[in-house]
DNA sequence: TGTCGTACTTTATCTGTCGTAGTAATTGTA
DNA sequence: TACAATTACTACGACAGATAAAGTACGACA
């Protein structure tokens, strides 16, 4: 189980990535992160929609209604130009951040 | 820089990572810390207090009064069975944490 | 006498995560 | 036809860890 302490901060990385090649909602998103990690992490609903109106608020992601007629209306979220140069930057930190904490693990039996 | 949302949860290993081999107090583990890590990462003061209260209420230290008869009295801490535990542990999840988050990385020019 | 370095403590605030609960429509199934 | 499950969110409140700001206390040094 990977704690929250420790994906905090990383969960906006993983909704934007995953806005990358394509616009998506909630549901979609949130599948498609179990998907990829197996179900070794999963993104509660509250922590999902919560980034979502952070990212929003903070210009890194821009949301518009879909055309479904039919079943509930989804909000679609794309990544903009901001946000992409955001998530550019917090991959860099990320390889930072790995090699300081790498310093202070061991390997143990 | 490191953000605070990304080292949360990690603070605990770092200090429990330099009660390793030895016991140690706030100041020293503080300049240690920054040497290790040629100054990319600096602990906060309030963290890192806050972090050994925290980890003396669980069990993981033990404090104990150092002998110096001058200068300000230090608190030392050591390392319990049950923090040597904890500190696998993370280890353990760290390595799961990075391929995770990994997975949602671009190498991007 | 004043400043710097060492070694902490207290208080209060902020932010992201998460538990709980509820709404609303569609699809599966018995 | 009824009921559960799935899809797709929204609202509210609580909590914990990090942090800013400020203060205490001691010694050395100039």
């Amino acid at each position: 189980m990977i704690s929250s302490d420790i994906i905090r901060g990383y969960n906006d990385i993983i909704i934007l990535y995953l806005l990358l090649e394509d616009s998506s909602y909630g549901y979609e998103i949130s599948k498609n992160i179990r998907q990829i990690t197996n179900e070794e992490y999963v993104m509660k609903e509250t922590t999902l929609y919560s980034a979502f109106a952070r990212l929003e608020k903070n210009g890194y992601i821009q949301s518009f209604f879909g055309e479904e007629t039919q079943g509930k209306r989804r909000t679609y979220y794309k990544i903009t130009q901001e946000g992409l140069q955001y998530y550019k930057e917090k991959c860099e930190e990320w390889e930072v951040t790995k090699e300081v904490i790498n310093k202070f693990i061991k390997e143990m039996g």
